[in-house]
DNA sequence: TTCTTATATTCACTTACATCA
DNA sequence: GATGATGTAAGTGAATATAAG
């Protein structure tokens, strides 16, 4: 394993982009963060109705039951709610504005007045759980792009019968969750490193020392240029000009862990 | 062409809630 | 049942990019 495994992660992936691609309008405008953030643009040249991801039924609908309270008021008619393209704009708290939204056409389209109260009127945060159904769903889309375009975040929230707030936020949260998990990793990669660099120090302060030693003990070594005093670097022995040849002596070399690694990185 | 403004999007951080041991 | 830990949905503010005027 090594820093270049993110591309596992599935986040770092090529870059297919297509600048004829889905509309670029207005709301499009993120593709040169995307690009910033290597992510796959290849993402763009797939219509959200190629969303569909092999589950039974074209047009699956998840989460049909309300019983885990996650299909929220406004979707599960499908008419009354339209997503508003900030994420602010869907505050569970203040969420009575009227914003209108260039659809991806390029046309208007007016955002309706959208309540998220209870139904007892209190504006209290309730916890939404997305089912196994949904989370899975998600996953799956995640794997091959982890970030949405607002087509296809509309496409996903129609399948998954959730607000485009929402799967935007599971997505986002999503790309969170890898990059820690990422950090996690590359934090243990630095830690064996650290290891590594750690026990070579320590075995050449050791040479260091014996070195030191020898060269007390042996005054003969005190008349030889330093220059012509090597280490073998097969015997670790200090060698002088008529050691196997190594007359030469060794070229400094500095140490970079980045550069070579050790064999633990 | 350059500057300003509005808007959209993402990220980092945080909060709040559900679930489980 | 109470409680703390954990996972995660969602809120918020800042940064950034882009289009339009």
């Amino acid at each position: 394993m090594g820093l270049d495994d993110g591309c596992n992660t599935g986040l770092v992936l090529g870059l297919g982009f297509s600048p004829t691609s889905t509309s670029p309008s207005k709301s499009n405008n993120t593709t040169p963060k995307i690009m910033k953030h290597a992510v796959s643009l290849k993402f763009y040249e797939i219509e959200p109705s190629t969303l569909t991801l092999g589950l039974s039924g074209d047009h699956h609908q998840f989460g049909t039951s309300r019983k885990n309270n996650n299909i929220p008021e406004e979707s599960s008619n499908g008419e009354l709610y339209r997503q508003t393209s900030s994420p602010h704009s869907t505050s569970a708290v203040s969420s009575f504005s009227v914003k209108r939204e260039r659809a991806l056409s390029g046309e208007e389209i007016e955002i309706e007045r959208v309540s998220e109260e209870d139904e007892d009127g209190s504006n209290a945060r309730k916890k939404l759980r997305l089912t196994k159904e949904q989370s899975a769903f998600l996953e799956e889309s995640f794997k091959q792009h982890s970030t949405l375009n607002p087509k296809q975040k509309q496409a996903l929230a129609r399948q998954l019968n959730l607000r485009a707030r929402q799967v935007e936020v599971w997505f986002q949260n999503r790309r969170a969750r890898t990059k820690l998990k990422q950090t996690e990793v590359d934090c243990e990669l630095l830690k064996k490193c650290c290891e590594t660099l750690t026990d070579e120090n320590r075995r050449l302060q050791k040479e260091l020392q014996q070195l030191k030693a020898l060269k007390l003990a042996q005054p003969f070594y005190m008349h030889m240029p330093a220059a012509t005093l090597t280490i073998c670097p097969s015997c670790e022995r200090l060698g002088g000009s008529d050691h196997g040849g190594a007359t030469k002596a060794p070229k400094p070399h500095f140490y970079n862990p980045f550069n070579n690694p050790p064999a633990a990185c």
